[in-house]
RNA sequence: GCCGUUGUAGCUCAGUGGUAGAGCACUUCCUUGGUAAGGAAGAGGUCGUGAGUUCAAUUCUCAUCAACGGCUCCA
């Protein structure tokens, strides 16, 4: 007998050998019929597989992220029975669940090339698999024998992926005619698998390395119900309408010319004003926080990024050089360099410290054209930059007042949905991506994560991400259609002022190099409005919106008043129009409210005997009317106090 | 940069080996209408670009550019 251990405390008897899905039936049918999988002990394990000792279980069904990784992973294995069905001789690499929902599975086909048509026979190939319903059967397998089987099929994949594991590691999975090398777990068998769409057809590098294969790479995701395939169909509809690139066309946002070049948008009148309301908040943030402004070239001589150390580091994102006068100049790919140089025009003492030197720096990277990704991802980039040169005893207070600078201007905006990340150095790249401090690098991270752990900030630890100078805090947000981006950005660096030969005089006299922060908490232009088209869904708050009022006259027997409206309100501050089309209210309210205009005055016979404005507010209809001086002093806090609505 | 897909009017999209169509947007006229599309007429495209095949190419082939979905890389 075997004790199990229930997750709210209860403890039963089973006879040995019981699995998990025995135990789910003896509680009930119903719940035996959604079980995928069980934690045992701590891992995630088959609902099939024999339970030999005492354990505690936890059983996982469609509800549990571990059953929804297990589910697609199964998934995985069924499209991969298809393909093998449908292409014979392919082989296989790996087949992952995605945390953000769905499946992959990577293969060598040869030269045979895989079509959208193809997808639609493998989806109509998995659903007949999976009405067989086939069992997932676990088999361990010595490694010697594992070797041998895939020899034979001339599968250099898995004899790879074998050759990282040891003896007695060695599973195997078989359903249906498909069997693979498998570290499981799986659901237990294909009939669960109702719904499938086979959603994209990508390259991969074998291994994620560019200079490996590409191999073919099949996306899919899977439901256990017809109903939520078509729920998940609806939301990615949903989040396309989000697009930044979407909104940013129908919003007049931006726009990308052919003769202009990839990745470098040309702004819009209104996404100037954008663009302008939101550098007046981080100069009046960064005014408060007393941080200096500086301008600076776009472009720099080779001498002086090879003393910042970013050529060997960086080139391949930089432009080209030009040369002119025998000498090589760069466009710039970041501001610090030039502001290293501000620093160090004049002598410095302590009592200068902490120096704070902010741009918003227009900046050019060379980013690999298959990059490129609207305003997300672009060439020319203006950044809410500034360095802050401190000691290291400053330091902590320094990095934290960021922290708080952040999290000020996420409050303004409303963003809630991100992650803070702790970027680290990955010690096998040293003296390649990272400078080769070992040293400085753990002291420094330390000093990073101690202001973050004081400051109470959750924040996860990612290796490999950091900055060649330093570690880094970066915010992570997402993309209407999932992608990842860095949002904002918090540095350190202790490399560059060495290298630049900063100096401070300290109180007894000596010399010492600062530290230095880079700090981006608004990103970029670019990125950063990208971003806020898809958060506020193109509604746009009152402050940051292009237009914020419309007037609306019913008929052009009330233009005269319209106008007058519209010229007080201008001279109030407000960006203002006139609609002087010659339409009818519903369609001038229909075509403002598509154009997310926040507020639109309508004006008839009653506004204008009455001096008054009928306020309706985009996105939640008739608010009444309303004095015309009552609506401008409102909507005039609601500007100032930058109202988050 | 790599793999794959796409490229027709300002936008969304039909279509064809014999020099192109719809809806919306735009212009003009009628209409002067009270909270999400009033009516009519009109204008607008050398079908991404270049070459090839052909009597004839927007349609077939190749190249190239760009966009999109991924990979790699990053604010």
């Amino acid at each position: 007998m075997v004790n199990i251990t229930f997750p709210d405390g209860a403890k039963k008897e089973f006879d040995k050998g019981v699995t998990a899905l025995d135990i789910a039936k003896s509680i009930s049918e119903g719940l035996a019929r959604k079980v995928i999988a069980a934690n045992i002990n701590g891992e995630v394990w088959d609902a099939t597989r024999p339970i030999n000792e005492d354990a505690t279980i936890n059983l996982l069904t469609w509800n549990e992220p571990d059953g929804k990784k297990t589910f697609w992973h199964s998934s995985a294995h069924l499209m991969a029975e298809a393909v093998e069905a449908s292409f014979p001789g392919v082989k296989f690499w790996v087949g992952p669940p995605l945390d953000s929902g769905g499946f992959y599975y990577d293969m060598d086909l040869g030269d045979r090339k895989l079509s959208e048509e193809d997808l639609v026979s493998l989806e109509k190939k998995m659903n007949e698999l999976a009405k067989t319903n086939s069992a997932y059967i676990r088999k361990e397998m010595p490694k010697a024998e594992a070797v041998q089987y895939f020899t034979e099929k001339g599968d250099e994949y898995k004899l790879d992926l074998l050759s990282n594991l040891n003896d007695g590691e060695i599973t195997f999975y078989t359903q249906g005619r498909f069997t693979d090398l498998c570290r499981g777990p799986h659901i237990p068998n294909t009939g669960l698998i109702k719904a499938i769409k086979l959603t994209s057809i990508a390259g991969a590098y074998w291994k994620g390395d560019e200079k490996n294969k590409m191999l073919t790479r099949v996306y899919g995701i899977t439901f256990p119900t017809q109903k939520e395939l078509d729920e998940y169909l609806l939301m990615l509809e949903e989040a396309k309408k989000r697009d930044h690139r979407k909104l940013g066309k129908e919003l007049g946002i931006f726009t990308m010319d052919d003769d202009v070049g990839p990745g470098l948008p040309l702004w819009l009148p209104n996404g100037t004003i954008i663009i302008e309301e939101l550098e007046k908040l981080a100069k009046e943030t960064e005014e408060d926080a007393d941080y200096k402004r500086v301008v600076t070239p776009h472009i720099a001589k080779e001498s002086m990024y090879i003393t910042s150390g970013h050529l060997p580091y960086y080139q391949d994102s930089m432009y080209p050089p030009m040369e002119l006068e025998g000498q090589k100049y760069y466009l710039k790919a970041m501001n610090c360099p030039h502001h290293h140089k501000i620093f160090a025009a004049e002598p410095k003492s302590y009592k200068d410290l902490p120096l704070r030197l902010a741009e918003y720096g227009t900046c050019y990277r060379y980013e690999q054209s298959g990059e490129l990704f609207g305003l997300m991802r672009v060439r020319c980039l203006h950044m809410n930059d500034a360095h802050i040169y401190c000691t290291k005893e400053q330091f902590a207070q320094e990095f934290k007042a960021v922290n708080d600078m952040y999290l000020k201007y996420f409050k303004i905006f409303g963003i809630e949905k991100y992650v803070m990340r702790l970027s680290l150095h990955d010690p096998e790249k040293l003296g390649q991506k990272y400078v080769n401090e070992p040293e400085l690098w753990i002291e420094t991270e330390e000093l990073v994560r101690n202001v973050m752990i004081e400051a109470k900030i959750p924040f996860v630890e990612v290796k490999g991400e950091g900055a060649f100078y330093g570690p880094k805090i970066d915010v992570q947000i997402w993309s209407a259609i999932g992608r990842e981006f860095t949002l904002a950005t918090n540095q350190v660096d202790f490399a560059q002022g060495r290298r630049f030969k900063l100096e401070f005089t300290t109180p007894d006299n000596n010399t010492d190099i600062p530290l230095i922060i880079h700090r981006a908490p608004l990103g970029t232009h670019e990125r950063f409005i990208g971003f806020l088209l898809e958060h506020y869904a193109g509604k746009f708050p009152v402050w940051l919106s292009p237009l914020q009022v419309k007037v609306l006259p019913i008929s052009d027997k009330f233009m005269d008043y319209a106008k007058v409206v519209a010229s007080k309100l201008k001279k109030s501050g407000v960006r203002v129009e006139v609609d002087d089309r010659n339409e009818k209210i519903g369609k001038k309210i229909r075509d403002n409210e598509l154009h997310r205009v926040p507020y639109m005055l309508v004006i008839g016979e009653k506004e204008m005997n009455e001096s008054k404005v009928s306020v309706r507010r985009q996105g939640k209809g008739d608010l009444g009317m309303k004095d015309l001086d009552e609506f401008i002093s409102n909507i005039k806090e609601e500007i100032i106090n930058r109202t988050n609505e």
